[in-house]
RNA sequence: GCCGACAUAGCUCAGUGGCUAGAGCGGCUGUUUUGUAAACAGCGGGUCGUGGGUUCGAAUCCCUCUGUCGGCUCCA
């Protein structure tokens, strides 16, 4: 999409969003608005409604009157006030939120407080050298506060939909008035609304918590609590094959594999700094003798006192550790989703401590696994540079000059990779001891999920006086380098469910080949035996279905359970030894389906697996 | 945690103040011995999420708690 489509498009929804609010004025009157911004596909308004409680029932009313509006063809007309105009158009209108808004605009020169996102209250062009001039749009009687720019009449929107309405802080500030946001999504065309809408519908069908009920893959249980997914044996064989790739991986590279116990003293954290940022969110365990513990949240503090515990030469760097193992953390009970957010989550982790001159090389080389392991899996990755925020400084342990080298260094790797290059920035989304670069997946859909880490740490070593000997005798600090390939196994797999739609590789599928039985008898039942005990000499996960049920059923529940290989066993197979495998409809096959021993079958499905190949050949 | 919606059998769902709460699938039993996406019959299966209240009477109305979902806030 050009720029100016862009631009377009922005216009029609910032458009929309007006529309929106005053087709809510025309139906409540005494409606008090907050910012009605354009975000991510759509747009939104946050309105206060007195006691009145919007729902989706109301959306119907509302786009109704929206439409009027726009049929009404409205011209969207600009003007200026001077700023004590403005506040008592506000006074005036009885719009308190407006109001606090150009109090502010008066008092700063900005509307925007320093904690708040500038773009969100659309108002950052509201420039600070024209503090006595505030631009308003006009369109019918509806005038709003705002920057702009609009099309230039209601009747320009493009297709839109209102999606839903929830609560919103007012000034995404938790202690705030709660509002209510109304969602729109639009677009230029009535076919790319369709177009969204579908994807939409897609995306629900996919969705992991579904998928992994229909898979048999986890669980949840109210006795053991929220946030807290069990693994069945299905769900376990994903988690054990993809985290064995990464481990695989890192071995080329040295890794050794330690253990942790899952509970430390709070001495601990207070060390590392994870006490005083943190505390509220840690499990916190008091034993019967009153010491105080808690339960992990992250492994690094751990992973240091292993290598504390013995004097280190420059000749040992670096040392890197790796270990998979579940961490812990009290998140706020809203804020719980599926395996995407839970309590209790599995890193697939890795700490490195090395002198400073090999920082860039590590890096360079936890890259390389990183794009070995998303490649494999079909996954384009993105790049987002997570920096400190320098209005928060004190947020942050480590001195100030070793964070900058710490980004420069993150930069520097950066630079030097060819095939990527940093496409967003957080700032103020490094983590409290070092900046992140964070790697982002693309989905099948189009989606985009944080997903691998690599953090450069100069903080910890400080705060947890970690040293080596170098080569002069002198006591040096060495640097931590964090990171994790899949992040949280729980949250890649959130993301993997949804991009496969369960239709795992073969390498990864729980159950590879499923045997279906066309009679229960002897020689039927010895073949199928025979057929699965050979693949599971060779390590595949095989399934006999020798139930008392219609071949067409079976392969029914074989196509449900998204098994990728079927073979049939009848007369046919055991007289002539050889079976026809019936190959999941999504895997592109570039042979026919002809037949193949039972010998031949199980090695193209045991090569697939080894080579962990996408598609398969038979 | 906050705002809102929701919670009926293992699963998906019907039942909106009035007989003993239903269906399909799954489960079990029997019949059938099946050839590439659902054989047939029978039988089980529910403290209608929890606790309280209103009422002659509550799955249904009200409150509490728990859990789930959509957002907000947070995310080492």
């Amino acid at each position: 999409m050009s720029d100016q489509q862009n631009d377009q498009l922005h216009a029609m929804r910032h458009s929309l969003a007006h529309i929106t609010a005053a087709a809510i004025r025309r139906l409540w009157p005494d409606a008090k608005f907050g910012v009605g911004p354009v975000v991510e596909n759509g747009f939104y308004y946050d309105v206060d409604l007195g006691d009145k409680q919007l729902s989706n029932d109301n959306f119907g009313k509302i786009e109704k009157e929206m439409k009027k509006i726009i049929d009404e063809g409205q011209p969207f007309e600009k003007f200026y006030k001077p700023i004590d105009e403005a506040i008592a158009w506000a006074q005036e209108a009885k719009q308190p939120y407006k109001l606090e808004l150009l109090n502010d605009l008066k008092r700063a020169g900005t509307t925007i407080a320093k904690d708040i996102n500038a773009e969100e209250l659309g108002l950052e062009s509201q420039d600070a050298s024209k503090v006595d001039e505030v631009s308003f749009y006009k369109n019918g009687d509806f005038i709003d506060l705002c920057r702009g720019p609009h099309v230039a009449s209601t009747g320009e929107v493009g297709a839109f939909k209102l999606m839903r309405v929830s609560g919103a802080y007012w000034r995404g500030k938790e202690d705030n008035q709660q509002m209510q946001r109304v969602y729109g999504v639009a677009f230029p065309t009535q076919e790319e609304l369709d177009k969204y809408l579908a994807m939409l519908e897609e995306a629900k069908k996919r969705d992991h918590r579904k998928l992994g009920q229909e898979l048999d893959l986890f669980v949840f249980s109210d006795l053991v609590g929220p946030g807290l997914p069990l693994w069945t044996p299905r769900g376990t064989v994903l988690r054990k094959e993809l985290d064995r790739f990464v481990q695989e991986l890192r071995d080329q590279m040295d890794f050794q594999e330690v253990a942790i116990p899952h509970i430390t003293k709070r001495s601990l954290y207070e060390r590392s700094g994870h006490w005083a940022k943190f505390a509220d969110e840690l499990f916190h365990i008091t034993t019967r003798e009153g010491h105080e513990f808690a339960m992990k949240p992250m492994n690094c503090p751990h992973h240091t006192q292993i290598y504390a515990s013995r004097p280190r030469s420059y000749r040992d760097l670096p040392i890197r550790y790796r270990e998979t193992t579940m961490c812990y953390r009290d998140e706020q009970s809203g804020e719980l989703n599926g395996l995407s957010r839970v309590r209790a989550f599995t890193q697939d982790d890795a700490h490195i401590f090395c002198r400073e001159d090999q920082t860039i090389e590590e890096v360079m080389r936890l890259w390389q696994i990183i794009q070995d392991f998303y490649g494999q899996l079909d996954f384009p990755l993105s790049l987002r540079f997570s920096s400190r925020d320098p209005k928060k400084l004190d947020a942050y342990v480590g001195d100030p000059e070793l964070w900058d080298k710490a980004e420069q260094e993150l930069r520097d790797v950066v630079a030097k990779q060819k095939d990527m290059d940093i496409e967003s920035e957080g700032i103020g989304e490094a983590a409290f001891y070092g900046p992140k670069l964070d790697f982002m997946a693309k989905d099948s859909l189009g989606r985009q999920w944080q997903v691998a880490t690599i953090q450069i740490d100069y903080g910890q070593p400080q705060g947890l006086d970690l040293k080596y000997t170098d080569i002069s005798g002198v006591e040096a600090r060495p640097v931590m380098i964090h990171c994790a390939v899949m992040g949280s196994i729980e949250r890649f797999l959130s993301v993997y469910i949804e991009h496969t739609a369960g239709r795992f590789p073969v390498w990864v599928a729980p159950e590879q080949v499923r045997v279906i039985t066309v009679n229960q008898e002897d020689a039927t039942v010895r073949f199928a035996r025979q057929l699965s005990e050979m693949g599971k000499a060779l390590g595949l996960r095989l399934y006999i279905d020798n139930d008392n049920e219609s071949v067409g059923k079976k392969i029914r529940n074989a196509e449900l359970m998204k098994v990728p290989y079927t073979v049939v066993i009848g007369e046919k197979e055991i007289e002539s030894g050889r079976v026809v495998p019936r190959v999941r409809k999504d895997i592109e096959v570039s042979a026919e389906h002809d037949p193949h021993t039972v010998e031949e079958f199980l090695k193209t499905v045991m090569h697939e697996t080894k080579s962990r190949v996408t598609k398969t050949s038979l």
